[in-house]
Parts: C-alpha cells; sequence; structure tokens
RNA sequence: GGACGUUUAGCUCAGCUGGUUAGAGCGCUGUCCUCACACGACAGAGGUCGGUGGUUCGAUCCCACCAACGUCCACCA
C-alpha cells in the first residue's frame, strides 16, 4: 500500500469542556491507597454506622490468616470472594459485618521461631518455656501488621474495629470456657489412648493431622509360635498381647480364645488368639499380630477384648523397657538388631517387598508413630445432658436438616463421611506455644489412671477425675476436691483447632451474652477452601451447636485451590508463584480481583495467569474510558428515575439493563460469583460500549440517559472491582464529601428485556455487521465511505427510520432502502434477516468469489432447511413437542426458505 | 479398596431444570492509531461437545458401562 494519507492531520486538542476530565488511562496505583482510606475513615465497614434501619444482618467472620505470615494468592481470592459478598449485601441495605482477624497457628508458629533461634545455635530448652513464649510473642507482634497491610490493600471492607486474634485475651477466656462447660458434661476426659505422636515435633497429632505418603517396604513373615505372621514393622512384634483371626477361618478355629507364648529371643511373651471380622483371610496367612499400643486398629481390638496394651517405644522414638533388650535403641537400629536374631534363630521365614503407605506429620513430614499416651480427648459419643445428643449427632444433624448448606453440595456427602466415622478428638498437644490445657493437679488427691482406654466411657454419669481443678480465670487457688492448694499446672497446650473451633462466636464476645452475639451471630456465610473442611469447618460446627446450641453459619461457600496456567499447584520450586501483591502492583488490585473471581465456581481449583490478569486490567481500563466519555459528552448527573427511552437504542439498552441487574443479583443471591461477572462484561463492553455509545454519538441527547447507565453499571461492578468504581463514582456522582459508591444503593431490576426493541434492535445491527463484513472482505479501508442498497420487504420503514444509525455505523455515503429489488450490477452482496443488502464496488467485485461465497451460504441454509423440514415432518414431533417449540421450528423453516429464495435470486443475478 | 470430580475450539472455561445452525475470553489471521479507549475498533478462521450403548419426537445436557486425568477418605497387618 503506498503511503498515500493526508500529510496534514488536525491535531487532536484537549480543549475540551470545563467537565472533570479523566485521565487517558486508568491509573490503580494512584487511587487505590487513598481510597481505601477514606474507606476506612468513613466508618461504613462497621455496621453499626451504616445508614438506615439495617435490620437483616449479613456476617462473615474472615478465615484468620497467620499472623506470621504473609498474603498469598490464595488469601487474595478468599478476601475477593468474602468482600464481593460482603459489599453486595451492604449495598442491598442489610447489616454487613465481616470481622477480620489473625490465628496464632500454635504449631507453625512454634516451629518457625525453633528456626529462628536454631540459627542463633539455641534450642527451646536453653531459653526455657518462658523465654521461648516471649520470643514467639514478640516475632508475632512483628509480622502480625503486615497481613493487616495487605489485607487493606486487597480492598476488603472489613469492620477493624472488631478484629480479633485466635490468642487474645477474649478468644483465651472463650477457649477456657467451653473447656471447663465441656469437661464439667463429662464431655473431655483424660485417657491412656492411643495417639498419632510425631517424634520430631515431640507431640501428638489429630488423626486428620496425620497424611500418607506410599514408599516400598519390606514384609517380613515370622514364625510366630504355631502361626506364621506377616508384618512392615518387625520390632513393635514385641509389643504384641495377641493374635487376631478371623472367625470364619477353618484353619484356626481350633485356636478361639486360646493362649500360647512365643519367644522371639527377648523372653516369653504371652499372646491370646482372638477373633476379629476385619482380618483379611487372603492376606499373608490370615494371621495377624495385635500390638494395641502401637496400632489404631489394634487398640481397637484390645479395648473389646481386655488385652493387656505393652507399650515398647516410647516418645522419644526410642526402645522403652518393655523392649527388653532393645531398650533405649532407635526404632530403625532395634529393626536391625531384631531381624538379625530372628534370622539367626531361623524365626524368619522371607521376606517380600510391597509398596505401602507410610504415615508422615503433616507439618514436618517425619513418620509418625502410633503410641498410647496420657492425653486430654474429647469424647464425641457421649450424650451431653442438655442436648440430649452426642456431639457428633448434633454436628451431623445441623446439616442434615439443612440449617446449615454447604456449596457445592458434594461436600456434604464428605462432611458426613468424615464426621459418622469421627473417633475421640486428642486435643492436647505438647508444644510450648498455644492456649494452655487450663487444668490443674492436685498434688495429694489427684490419682492417675492407670485404665487404658476411654476411662469411664461406659458410665453415663460424670467422669471422676478426683483432684482436677479447671481455670476459667487464672489459676485456681484450691484443689475442688480437697481444698488444698498444692496444684500444678498441666504443661500441655491445645490442638489449634479446638481454639479455631470457637471463631464464629468468641469473635462476638461469647461467653457474656452481648448485643454483638445477639445480633450477629449465627452467622450467614462461612467462606473458605475445601481443605479445611474437617479442620476447621466440622470443628467449628462441632464446638458452637454444644456452646451456644446455635449453628455457626448458614451456608459454607467452599472455594478452591489456585494453580498456575499449567493447572499444577504453585510453589517455591517450580517458580510459578503469583504474588498478589506484585500483581496488584503492576495490574491494580480491582484487575486481580476480577481474574480471582470470574472463571471461579465454588469447590473447583482455579488456573491463573499473569495474562488473564492482564486482560482484566485491560477490562478496568476499558471501564474508565466508557466513563471518560461519557464525561466528555456531557454532564454527569444523578437521575431521580429512569430517563424516558427516545428512540430504539434507548428501548433497546435499559431493556439489557434490566435483564442485567436481574440476573447479576439473582446469581450473586445464590452464590454464583463468576457468572455475574461475565454478564457484567458483556453488558459492559459489547453491548454498551459497543453499540450503545456509538449509536449516542450519532443521535446524541442522551445526557440523562448515558449518566443513569454508568451510575448503574457503576453500582453493579462495584462489588467486584470496589476502587475504579468508587474513582469514577467520585469524580462524577459523588454530590459531597462522604458520598460512597461503597453505600449506594443497589440497582433494582425494572421490567426486564424489550422483546420487540431487542429484535429490532437485533435487525440494524445485523444489517450493519453484514455491510462491515463485505467491506472486510473486499478490504475497503474504514476511512472510505462506500454506497449501500437494501431491498428490505416488511422491514423499510423501520430501516428508513434508523438509517442514519446504520450509514454511520457502516460508513455509509447514500444508502438506498427499497422494500423489492433486483440486483443491480457490480455488487457484492448479502442476506440478512430477510433483507437483501447490496455493495457496488465497480471493478473491485470478484464474480467468482462472489458466487462461491452466496454458493456456501445457500448450501447451508439448505441444508438446515432440510433438517428443519424432516423434523416438522415427523408426526411425533408435531405431536408431543411442545406447540411453542413446534411454532418457533415453523418460523425458522419459513424464514430459512425465505433466506433461499433471496440467495438463488442475488446468484442469478450475478449473471 | 471406597467415594467424588473433570473430560465442549490450540489454551482457559460458559452452556442454569433436554429443543441454540454449540458460545465467550485469550491466542491466531486480515484491515485500521475512525474525534473514550491500540490496555483499542472492525471482520475472520477454528469444535462430528472423551468413547460405546440406552431412554426420548428430540441428548453437549438424563441413565448404564468404559477410558483418561485429578481429588479426598480408608489402609492390609
Amino acid at each position: 500500500m503506498p503511503a498515500k494519507k493526508p500529510a496534514l492531520k488536525p491535531k487532536k486538542t484537549s480543549a475540551k469542556p470545563a467537565a472533570a476530565q479523566l485521565d487517558k488511562a486508568y491509573e490503580p496505583k494512584a487511587v487505590e491507597d487513598r481510597i481505601y482510606a477514606a474507606w476506612e475513615a468513613s466508618g461504613y465497614f462497621n455496621p453499626d454506622n451504616l445508614p438506615g434501619k439495617r435490620t437483616e444482618p449479613f456476617v462473615i467472620m474472615m478465615p484468620p490468616p497467620n499472623a506470621t505470615g504473609t498474603l498469598h494468592i490464595g488469601h487474595a481470592m478468599f478476601m475477593t470472594l468474602e468482600d464481593l459478598m460482603t459489599r453486595f449485601h451492604r449495598m442491598r441495605g442489610k447489616a454487613a459485618l465481616w470481622v477480620p482477624g489473625t490465628d496464632h497457628a500454635a504449631i507453625a508458629t512454634n516451629a518457625k521461631v525453633e528456626k529462628i533461634i536454631a540459627k542463633e545455635g539455641k534450642t527451646k530448652y536453653d531459653l526455657g518455656r518462658a523465654g521461648f513464649i516471649d520470643r514467639v510473642k514478640e516475632y508475632i507482634a512483628g509480622s502480625q501488621g503486615t497481613i493487616r497491610k495487605q489485607i487493606r490493600k486487597m480492598g476488603s471492607s472489613c469492620d477493624w474495629s472488631r478484629e480479633a486474634y485466635t490468642f487474645d485475651e477474649p478468644r483465651s477466656r472463650a477457649v477456657r470456657e467451653i473447656f471447663a462447660r465441656m469437661f464439667a458434661d463429662g464431655l473431655i476426659y483424660r485417657g491412656n489412648r492411643i495417639v498419632n505422636w510425631c517424634p520430631h515435633c515431640e507431640s501428638t497429632l489429630a488423626d486428620d493431622e496425620v497424611e500418607y505418603k506410599e514408599e516400598a517396604a519390606k514384609l517380613f513373615y515370622l514364625k510366630y509360635g504355631p502361626f506364621s505372621v506377616a508384618t512392615t514393622r518387625p520390632e513393635t512384634k514385641l509389643g504384641d498381647t495377641a493374635v487376631a483371626v478371623h472367625p470364619d477361618d477353618e484353619r484356626y478355629k481350633k485356636w478361639h480364645g486360646k493362649t500360647f507364648e512365643v519367644d522371639f529371643g527377648n523372653g516369653p511373651q504371652e499372646i491370646r488368639v482372638i477373633m476379629d471380622a476385619g482380618v483379611d483371610v487372603q492376606f499373608g496367612s490370615g494371621v495377624v499380630g495385635v500390638t494395641p499400643a502401637h496400632s489404631a486398629v489394634d487398640f481397637a481390638m484390645a479395648e473389646k477384648n481386655l488385652l493387656p496394651v505393652k507399650k515398647v517405644i516410647g516418645e522419644d522414638g526410642k526402645m522403652t523397657r518393655l523392649a527388653g533388650k532393645y531398650v533405649g535403641m532407635t526404632v530403625v537400629e532395634a529393626r536391625e538388631k531384631f531381624v538379625a536374631e530372628l534370622t539367626s534363630k531361623g524365626l524368619l521365614e522371607k521376606v517380600e517387598d510391597m509398596r505401602h503407605n507410610l504415615s508422615v506429620c503433616y507439618r514436618c513430614g517425619t513418620p509418625v508413630e502410633p503410641l498410647t499416651s496420657r492425653q486430654w480427648f474429647v469424647d464425641v459419643d457421649r450424650t451431653i445432658p442438655k442436648y440430649k445428643k452426642s456431639l457428633k449427632r448434633m454436628s451431623l444433624d445441623a446439616v442434615r436438616s439443612k440449617d446449615i448448606t454447604i456449596v457445592p453440595d458434594r461436600f456434604e456427602k464428605v462432611y458426613f463421611h468424615w464426621m459418622e466415622n469421627l473417633r475421640d478428638w486428642c486435643i492436647s498437644r505438647q508444644i510450648w506455644f498455644g492456649h494452655r490445657v487450663p487444668v490443674w493437679y492436685c498434688a495429694h488427691c489427684y490419682v492417675e489412671e492407670e485404665s487404658i482406654g476411654r476411662a469411664g466411657a461406659d458410665e453415663h454419669e460424670t467422669r471422676k477425675h478426683t483432684g482436677i481443678t479447671i481455670g476459667v480465670d487464672g489459676a485456681p487457688q484450691k484443689c475442688k476436691d480437697c481444698g488444698r492448694s498444692d496444684l500444678t499446672e498441666d504443661p500441655d497446650t491445645l490442638d489449634t483447632w479446638f481454639s479455631s473451633g470457637t471463631w464464629t462466636f468468641s469473635t462476638l464476645g461469647w461467653p457474656d451474652k452481648t448485643k454483638d452475639l445477639k445480633r450477629f451471630h449465627p452467622t450467614q456465610v462461612l467462606e473458605t477452601g475445601y481443605d479445611i473442611l474437617f479442620f476447621w469447618i466440622a470443628r467449628m460446627i462441632l464446638m458452637t451447636t454444644y456452646a451456644t446450641g446455635e449453628i455457626p453459619f448458614e451456608t459454607v461457600y467452599l472455594h478452591g485451590l489456585v494453580r498456575d496456567d499449567k493447572g499444577r499447584k504453585m510453589s517455591k520450586s517450580l517458580e510459578n508463584i503469583i504474588d498478589p501483591l506484585d500483581v496488584a502492583e503492576k495490574y491494580g488490585t480491582d484487575a486481580v480481583r476480577l481474574s480471582l473471581v470470574i472463571g471461579n465456581t465454588p469447590g473447583n481449583d482455579l488456573k491463573m495467569s499473569e495474562d488473564k490478569i492482564a486482560y482484566f486490567r485491560n477490562f478496568t481500563n476499558k471501564l474508565w474510558n466508557i466513563s471518560r466519555f461519557i464525561l466528555m459528552s456531557g454532564t454527569v448527573k444523578k437521575q431521580k428515575a429512569r430517563p424516558a427511552a427516545k428512540t430504539l437504542a434507548d428501548k433497546w439498552i435499559l431493556g439489557r439493563l434490566d435483564e442485567t441487574v436481574k440476573s447479576v443479583t439473582k446469581d450473586i443471591e445464590g452464590y454464583n460469583l463468576s457468572r455475574p461477572g461475565e454478564t457484567l462484561r458483556d453488558f459492559t463492553w459489547n453491548e454498551l460500549a459497543d453499540w450503545y455509545l456509538e449509536i449516542a454519538k450519532i443521535e446524541g441527547g442522551k445526557e440523562a440517559m448515558l449518566s443513569y447507565l454508568l451510575e448503574n453499571v457503576l453500582k453493579l461492578w462495584h462489588p467486584f472491582m470496589p476502587f475504579v468504581t468508587e474513582e469514577i463514582y467520585k469524580r462524577t456522582f459523588a454530590s459531597k464529601e462522604g458520598d460512597f459508591l461503597m453505600i449506594a444503593p443497589w440497582p433494582k431490576a425494572g421490567r426486564g428485556a424489550d422483546k420487540t426493541a431487542e429484535k429490532d434492535f437485533g435487525l440494524i445491527r445485523d444489517v450493519v455487521a453484514s455491510i462491515r463484513t463485505i467491506r472486510a472482505n473486499y478490504k475497503v479501508e474504514p476511512s472510505k465511505k462506500i454506497d449501500v442498497l437494501l431491498a428490505a420487504g416488511k422491514n423499510a420503514a423501520l430501516l428508513s427510520k434508523h438509517a442514519a444509525v446504520i450509514r454511520s455505523l457502516a460508513r455509509v455515503e447514500n444508502l438506498d432502502i427499497a422494500v423489492t429489488r433486483a440486483r443491480p450490477e457490480k455488487t457484492a452482496g448479502a442476506v440478512v434477516r430477510g433483507v437483501s443488502a447490496f455493495v457496488p464496488l465497480g471493478a473491485l467485485v470478484d464474480l467468482g468469489a462472489e458466487k462461491k461465497r452466496l454458493g456456501d451460504e445457500l448450501a447451508m441454509a439448505e441444508k438446515y432447511a432440510v433438517s428443519l423440514g424432516g423434523k416438522l415432518a415427523n408426526k411425533d414431533f408435531v405431536a408431543r413437542a411442545p406447540a411453542a417449540v413446534v411454532a418457533a421450528e415453523r418460523e425458522k423453516l419459513e424464514a430459512t426458505k425465505d433466506k433461499i429464495v433471496k440467495l438463488k435470486a442475488q446468484i442469478e443475478g450475478l449473471a
């Protein structure tokens, strides 16, 4: 192409009317911090300050991030989702409350600080318990501010005046209080039972804190008295007190209930033969060595059969005195020695290779050692006097009754399964940092029961626990049983989840009967990741139904994991981490938020990429420029009422707005948060910007319409991208200081779509598009104007009325509209919705290409007509399909037939 | 071993209770810095909706089976 453009182009001048101007591009960095500070200063994050009556609450408790942590993309996602819901309901006139907080995360924080002092060459024992706790507190104080700043950066409209910390005094008091109540109800007991022990953390772990790692293992077959027994852990056989066989296994029937002795070179062991239906007859020899002290399954058998429990591995990971000559050895050493001994004695029959799931600590990856230990437990099966139900029952009923719904609902099944199989919950931990078990033992009357198992589990009277005093408000002065004051505090701390379980109500002031608790509990939504369904959600339901008799929340919204664009987890080693703060800096927080909401559905993982964020950055800029255009084309002000539609385009866009309001509102209410984003984007970009604004340039006189549309669009977008919308609002509609979009009332859906306007406008749009297509096919420069001839049939009047719009949008010089006409020479043609269009292009017209293009279209139309015809010829279809469907198919067939006729005429006209 | 999820254009995904000539965004191709926006406009190419059966007048959508991928739970000693 020769460069023949005019050398002189008038320079664009920015000498626009005095109306407020927007910069050409949206600059998030210049806006976000200022806007957030203004919001915060307004006080509107606190529902007490919101205007109006607001009787209906909408409450979310923020899942507290670790106090020592930093914001990652997962946090950014949940903050966006929760903020979206909170802002939406605030605009809908509810008392919206979103309580922020941080978590002391006992194990994680404890481990972190241990690591830090290790660098100084010290261990926690060098500092001593008090010194170590001081270090932890100091560390948290130093880092807690980081996460708070980052929560603000995401635009979170949470009520900082109610901020809570899982380890602050109000929350600690709630923990001690609920412990005391559960103890009084006999739900908390101290027992010597099997637990998961992490030798590295030197602490117990809850069942769900144990993970499994598949690895190669050896299966040893031992000559075991009269039997053969297979095991991957030979050294634990020193703790065997029984063997189990299947009750129906004929091979071993004569042994049922008998006792025999084995000697593995470590002295004789007395072994009973018990029956258990869980034994797999096919596996190994069908005989299982029962090691009550080091296997949860075996422990259960021991309880049932009253077997002795012989603990051969200690909390230090070394063999105990009961392991005889192996005492003091590590487990691995003992295994080697023991296998060697068995071999020399001819007791080792064979060794097989196998794949085996090793249990490891979810924190440190160290293999977990199941062993019996004296710990505190929550009894989940015992009937609670006040409720006449067990904790398990209450937790199940809360969801079964639909008082709590889980989104998506498939997780309800997962919840039920887990809850039904829940065993007593070990809540004592041996780490130093955390809520202290609020228990004091009396030196005079406390006696450790030697019983194994659930102390008093079978009786329904209160468990005895003589000599145990609970300190709810600090250390008790006297033993509750003997009155003497020689008391020792329990050294252990509580499972983090025991305290997080109180989150929805401890944050509202429980156990005091506060106004907040009355007004805001139960909460409406708990939004969190499906990965902590058991850890946290289940514990909250359990603790809350017990403590308050209420459910903690009405709806559980579960989000997925954020993955990279290839679906992999983000990790340091893969170098695929997207840091929300980095990308917020680069693309703006609103863009990051949109990328975390749109395409994100409950319960499913979300793939993220920087490209996606960049796309939404472009969109925020688009919205900015839409506003900029509207601002430049006239005065923008709030409209008291909907402006009257003067033209077809007005009618159409108002109908589309109504539809959009309706569907967006419905979706957000139904916890469908992605679709409204897409609906809004389509409306804003494809309808408002691409069509209505272009027509506004032609028709003019749209100040009121444009103001009305912009105000509504800003409101609808606000929960999704609060910063840019608030900033535009401030520069356009805000009448005075303190007028915030954040508290503007949510738009009401009007009449809905205007069917006639939609159809008529659709025709104009399609005619314009078909002319544009011809232009593009013949590579007509956009700046060049062309002539167009239309044969419009019954639509001639409608098209004539909107000729100016068509001419401008399709860049037409002369538009000649007739009812019918023959094909003029040297034209390119098209048929759209019963309208024939002809564009005279002189020598440019390629007859062959025209013929082919129209021919292809004809072929498609004919094929379609055949399929429609076939359908309508089918008696069953006509008889059974709903009348409306049949009528619609008839109409389609008529339209297609009409199209075929017109296409044929055009093709003939070419000859 | 049990349960669940996913499978639609090269990529990421829509498609709500079965009736559309199957949609969007990115990417790709072409034209254009048209007076809001090149972080833009216009136009275009690209899919037998994982497979096989079934139900139905009609199936991307419902049912059964199969396959691949993924997740959770249990854990065999």
